[in-house]
DNA sequence: ATTGCCATGTAAGGGGTTACATGATTAT
DNA sequence: ATAATCATGTAACCCCTTACATGGCAAT
């Protein structure tokens, strides 16, 4: 039996926030999760029916802002209830697939100046993904603070996580090229 | 089309270090590489007949210390040349799916006790890897500095990535409970 | 005009996980 | 005896990605 789909887990966990079309769990995933979580909408729109089957949401049909209608979904109790199930049990340990690590790891095969090349990527993409994080996290933290029952500080928390791992991402980074730079070039 | 398959180049990329069997192969990315990268017996074996029917690799049969046969198997020049241009594409970006982060960032709906269970459980995970990691390093800085040429110095440095991730990940779990401990109880 | 955002899906198909299977040897 | 290591696989089946499809509205 493979694995179970957490998707459906990641959508309830949404709809606690507010009630949302899949356009809206997608966008929010999309642009508050990125760093750790992401749906496509080919998983989102099977899944936001079969949960409407199984009785954890419901949806509610809506007039869009320009009047096109729209599904807006919520969670019900025993939605809820299940989330928190979920929530409570440890989570599955993740199978690491990094594939940068790994053309890294075997970079002795095409020498230093290609592993700089892929550095200077991940560097680009960690101070990109930095310059994001910093300007949600002193929203967080206001909202963290004034409401300690909402999900404020849990998110805050998470996107700590975030900015910590880039940082030490670009730390890494520079250091790696620094010891490459100093590496032989193979013969071609 | 679906993402092509990295399992081949993983494989290939071990046999650039030595002749392995399939087995040794399996060992190899569960010793060193676990952190970043994993595979299974069902796909290692089928991979390794696609790469000896591509001419990729060869097959040899020898006896094992214990008299049983076993298929060695190393890289052909094709081989090299496939990996090497694989090494050479940028890596894929990473679809992340941190189970443990998306727990947390609805960590608002079991409240803070809840949370403290799963850091727990993070930081004790983190701990091990470092200790495991941290024997390692030095054994990859004599050789790295040994044989500039040889696979050490990208190894360290993929290596010191981990042990980075890890000590990030132990002072975020840190501080993480720390501001989950102040935290109040939601109603049950 | 054209780009971008809102909004919702379907189809195809490979990738990867879990479970199952086998069996010899060595160490405790 | 029993567990661990060596050694090699197969079967089933879901998950997920990619590609495709549609169309109105707003802004430049």
């Amino acid at each position: 039996m493979p694995r179970q789909s957490r998707t459906p887990y990641a959508i309830l966990g949404c709809l606690t926030i507010e009630p949302m079309t899949g356009y809206d769990i997608k966008n929010f995933l999309s642009r508050r999760v990125v760093h750790f979580w992401q749906e496509s909408y080919s998983q989102i729109y099977p899944a936001l029916e079969e949960l409407v089957d199984g009785g954890l949401i419901e949806g509610e049909e809506v007039e869009g802002e320009r009047g096109r209608p729209k599904t807006l979904y919520r969670i019900t109790q025993a939605g809820r209830d299940r989330l928190k199930a979920w929530l409570r049990e440890p989570a599955a340990p993740m199978v690491p697939r990094y594939e940068h690590s790994l053309k890294l790891f075997f970079g002795a095969n095409v020498g230093p100046a290609v592993c700089l090349e892929h550095l200077g990527r991940l560097l680009a993409e960690a101070r990109e993904a930095l310059a994001a994080f910093n300007a949600v996290e002193v929203e967080l933290e206001r909202k963290a603070d004034a409401q300690p029952r909402s999900h404020a500080p849990y998110q805050l928390a998470v996107l700590r996580g975030g900015i910590r791992y880039f940082q030490m991402a670009e730390n890494w980074c520079l250091e790696a090229q620094e010891q490459m730079a100093r590496l032989p070039e193979p013969p071609s």
